[in-house]
DNA sequence: GCAAAAGTGTTGTACGTACACCCATGG
DNA sequence: CCATGGGTGTACGTACAACACTTTTGC
């Protein structure tokens, strides 16, 4: 059995897209006072582990995401450190940590991971029934300092979005153009003209048109392309030269 | 009297410049075996502190940025997480802890800081003769895994200066164009035409010719600059459209 | 008067932006 | 046949890149 570190843990962000947004994958934090049955809290988190003894950050976050999106080789970068000392000290926090301590430190350090997933591998099941996709712009309340780092996350993401083809790990693995554009006006909170959208995205040779289209929609069923990883690598050292 | 936490530290990367380049602040690291009087270990590291009970991560990177250069007010920044199982575990480091182990954990994590200085703001003194400016394109041999934190804080540097008018945090109050461009030039490794550099350094009405020129020097004197955070936070807001 | 860096303008090119109409499909 | 989104090209302005000569100072 894997001892944990008391006093240092990994939370991590896991952004979704789908039609109607951008979204983060919360997990429902309830707690009944056992003698009233009286719901003391009842809201929401991201998902973190405490360290095990002899691991590394980027394993324990690599597990936390595994637990609960079943999922592997996805899409995981550390954004951020928390450390401010009322983080789990907050009344909701204490009376929390009352009912469920296990060993845990009363100032523990967490390391944000921001992760990217398709949210069409992930379907609601009943292993998780506690956890579900919530929109990034109406936000649930949220436990510890959760909201924090959700907005620091989302910051990030945005930085990074802007730099790197970093979308196409939200998007599902064929996709139109409509959908790629969807994506990246709602991360950036702007609106893109189609044509000149389609114009720039033609000329990255690393987003490839198929010979397959949409079907069953009401309208001229739009192409799908694909994004390469391999073709990007292979042609982004073009790009590293910069003004101020 | 503080108590540290045992296994959370912070490691501050301290930036400078002057005409020979970009330089990292180290210290001196010297342990001579008691008996023998052989010299184990003589490296350099950057300078870290173990965060106290009840502190946090800002205010003990704050502490440890002073303690090293006895100056407040200098911009400091987060940038990554260290946590590698191995990176207070090699033979050396082992040894190290051997001779010095204050209650110190085997697993530290540690987060790391970047800070940008006017390096004519701090004069080598006798307090910390062991102190020094190092080129960070010929590092001198570097203990723990500072090496990495360096690199990794590098990266951040030339990633926010692109982005943000923080260069000037490296240049003392008053400065020429030509310092401004030669400090950009050895961050992002680059170099640029003259007149263009100067052509879009007009444009940023953040920086602001002086009425004062160089004095003593053997050719045309240069005309003085300031950096005005209020000009650049008054009108940064027009810079907010992107592309992709 | 010479060495060393300061200072200054023009032109071509590439890229971003603005904008309107026909096309394919399902119902 | 109609509603819905797919798909396309041109003209303009802005911003970046390339390039050479004169000026001021200390020695």
């Amino acid at each position: 059995m894997n001892k944990i570190i008391p006093n240092i843990s990994v939370d991590c962000v896991v952004f979704g897209f789908d039609s109607s947004g951008l979204k983060v994958l919360l997990r429902n934090r309830k707690l009944e006072c056992p003698e009233t049955g009286q719901l003391l809290i009842n809201d929401h988190t991201i998902t973190g582990f405490h360290v095990y003894e002899g691991e590394d950050l980027d394993s324990a976050a690599q597990r936390t995401l595994f637990n609960i999106t079943g999922l592997t080789g996805i899409y995981l970068e550390q954004f951020y450190a928390f450390g401010s000392v009322e983080r789990v000290n907050s009344e909701k926090e204490k009376c929390w940590r009352s009912y469920n301590n296990l060993g845990i430190s009363d100032h523990v350090f967490s390391v944000g991971y921001l992760s990217l997933v398709d949210s069409t591998k992930i379907k609601p099941d009943q292993e998780h029934a506690d956890v579900s996709w919530m929109p990034v712009d109406n936000l649930p309340e949220l436990g510890f300092d959760h909201k924090e780092i959700i907005a620091k996350a989302l910051e990030r993401l945005r930085l990074k979005v802007r730099l790197e083809p970093i979308g196409f790990e939200l998007l599902p693995e064929k996709f139109t153009l409509r959908e790629m554009q969807e994506l990246y006006e709602c991360i950036l909170g702007t609106s893109f003209d189609r044509r000149n959208f389609r114009k720039k995205i033609g000329q990255m040779k690393y987003v490839i048109p198929l010979n397959e289209k949409q079907k069953g929609v009401a309208h001229k069923p739009a192409q799908k392309y694909i994004f390469s990883r391999d073709v990007y690598e292979r042609t982004k050292i073009e790009k590293l030269d910069f003004s101020i």
